[in-house]
DNA sequence: ATTTGTGAAATCATTCACAGCG
DNA sequence: CGCTGTGAATGATTTCACAAAT
């Protein structure tokens, strides 16, 4: 019963692991101790194969009969999502969906700080974005290195803001970068891009709806 | 479970897409003629076989020396993106994610179209956001089969009005849902959820920064 | 009787190698 | 040459089948 997988977990697991988090941490609020990996499939739509293998990759173990104890895998997760210094993030962007971001608290409640925001449209400069002052883009390299900040969350849509925006970032030490601006920025290439847009998310929904509906005429089920 | 679609493009190819129509229409407004794999790779931090790979899939055809022309390849892929009927979208939420999403027209660049916003607090229903009324989530279901809407996105990050608004979507026929909430809300299970956060982003790429990993080249990823 | 745990198999996606064309 | 096109090889992830555990 002792599995071990110290490096080499696959990202869509890392990609799923804060949501098995909050789930736990949700249900240790309502006082329940086990979960099993069906009922943690059924409300995150997957199946309880990949919960179980997803949860042993981090060396989280159940019980057979019971499922997996809320407590300790709650501590098994979180130590393994929030025990790195990746924990300090940039946020670049002080527009609508960077207010929404900070608003929403995802980021907050996934163990992610956000540290400090920038702008690179002189007007917001000095200007309040819940409660950070809006920091020119020209400390950002600066900043980088000396508070030792390794990711960074872009959320400018402008595109002329974000190319200076960007102009600004290439200098830096900043390893990890999460586009959030739909735009085809080019990144300098030693630095890890994800990209996303609701616009690509929607289009892949689509896609799998499409085979739905051919699945159904040609008779093949599930 | 996970079923295959109309023509077998695979579900990361699709969500790239969108990023390949954006930027060769930026670049036609420049009067490019033409863009190789190459070009679109470095810009998109993708592989140029990858490029053509996809693109091959939607048929879109490139010349030799050349590259792909602008305006066919624009064709082809708005009509493989837009000529559907996903296009129309309700956007179940009206705070300040769902703001953003309306505002910075992510979703209207892509060829999606928000359709009604619809909320289950009732202090907000009749008001305004940005140029739609906000409907309350009763009147969904019947809105969703008479206007023959597919999808939606979700984005109520309060975990009651979330839950409220979920109950009133059981009913609906609806059939894709981005779900932006953050939360772990248990969607009927025949429809078709993308969940993501930006926290399960930044926990992805901060794991490929701490495995060392490959990350060969990042990119737009599932 | 259920539910976990896991090697093996299947599925899915990316990258390679090289053919073909302008 | 430079660049596209694609079957084959590789790599990554999911699912299966069944053993082990309580």
């Amino acid at each position: 019963m002792r599995s071990m997988n110290p490096r080499g977990i696959p990202l869509p697991t890392v990609r799923r692991l804060p949501f098995y988090l909050r789930l736990f941490r949700e249900e240790a609020d309502k006082g329940t101790l086990w979960l099993s990996s069906d009922f943690l499939g059924d409300r995150l739509s997957l199946g309880a194969i990949q919960v179980r293998k997803d949860l042993s990759m981090v060396g989280a173990e159940g019980r057979a009969r019971c499922g997996f104890p809320v407590q300790n895998t709650i501590e098994v997760l979180s130590s393994f999502l929030g025990g790195d210094d990746y924990a300090d993030v940039f946020l670049v962007g002080s527009g609508p969906l960077a207010e929404a971001i900070l608003f929403d608290g995802t980021l907050f409640r996934h163990g992610f700080n956000v540290i400090a925001v920038f702008d690179s449209n002189p007007v917001r400069i000095g200007m309040d974005c819940h409660g950070h002052d809006i920091l020119p883009m020209n400390k950002f390299p600066d900043l980088v290195r000396r508070m030792n900040i390794r990711l960074a969350v872009f959320a400018i849509s402008d595109p002329e803001d974000a190319t200076n925006a960007l102009t600004a970032m290439g200098d830096s030490q900043i390893a990890g970068v999460c586009d959030l601006s739909g735009l085809s920025l080019a990144f300098p290439s030693d630095v890890i891009v994800d990209r996303d847009d609701i616009g690509s998310r929607l289009a892949k929904i689509a896609s799998e709806l499409g085979a739905g509906r051919i699945a159904l005429r040609s008779g093949i089920s599930e």
